[in-house]
DNA sequence: GAATTCTTGACCATTTGGGTCGGGAAAAAT
DNA sequence: ATTTTTCCCGACCCAAATGGTCAAGAATTC
């Protein structure tokens, strides 16, 4: 169980973007994705697929040409994490159900993961575990903001608990 | 972030194990490996190699040869979720720092991955979250036991809470 | 000693992750 | 109006991890 390069570069050009506005006004410029992939030592073709996955989930908004760039869509503190990594297209998946009510972890085509085919709705003993353990994630990563990052919000064990 | 099959298979046969035992005495009989194959839909090989690693890391015990199998090597309500995945070889990796205290996201031998090379100890801007989100994510596995898992006492989205 | 059952290392195929490349298209600068 | 700068986006590529097989071996029981 781990977080892939996307969904965490994804944060960090996040929190790069959005340690780059001037204080007092939001919108002070648009931050282009070469110093962002300079500054946090990313690929900048890669840095350009995730922004724009970012870009279409409605989380940085885009301006083309010299001084072009992109900018936070919304302040900082009303970006929980958890947006920033479905956006980048990392979801966090604790369970092999299909997303629309299928079979609990029935197999990809072809190929033999996670148990004999299933009925529809009928689900094996642990996936109560994981779909709780999915909420649990989900609770934590929605309850950090991007403000919270940067701010550096997180260092004691029992941060943002509430 | 997703759970690989071997973290997941790991945990089913574990549920499958322990609810085996007869209810009175705990250590009736050991379980083949075949049978929990079989009613898990997991290749028997593969939950070979899982058991291998189980019995290792001293979670269940052995026994060769004909009527052999597998037993838990504790009764299921001192077992937690966490120690079946460590043991099972599925770490919780939120970070990608060396466990040994080298320099924080420092890339593969080769490869660019997760920023630029950082001195030891220091920290990316990101750092922190990661950490408070393995410590969330342990915390809760932890918390809920075998025991829990078979007796379905997970239920509510609020299980475990304490 | 034959049948079971675990034990373990070597090996293999596919998927995924991380990343490149190349050509666009919009907007500003000139 | 053309050039420059920046985003836009699909096609492609390679290495590593994942999920799984195979085969040989070591205890144990019958």
């Amino acid at each position: 169980m781990q977080i892939t390069a996307r969904g965490r570069y994804a944060v960090m050009a996040m929190a790069d973007l959005a340690g780059c506005v001037c204080p007092p006004e939001e919108c002070c410029r648009a931050v282009r994705l070469t110093e962002i992939a300079e500054r946090q030592g990313i690929s900048l073709t890669f840095l350009e697929q995730i922004f724009c996955r970012l870009r279409q989930a409605g989380l940085v908004s885009a301006v083309r040409g010299p001084g072009g760039g992109y900018r936070l869509a919304r302040p900082a503190a009303e970006i929980p994490i958890i947006e920033i990594l479905r956006g980048a297209g990392e979801p966090i998946r604790t369970t092999r159900c299909n997303p629309d009510g299928g079979p609990c972890m029935k197999a990809p085509p072809g190929r033999l993961v996670g148990g004999p085919e299933r009925e529809p709705g009928e689900r094996c003993q642990t996936h109560d575990l994981w779909a709780a353990l999915g909420r649990e994630i989900e609770r934590f990563l929605a309850s950090v903001t991007l403000a919270d990052v940067i701010g550096e919000r997180l260092a004691g064990p029992e941060a943002a608990a509430a």
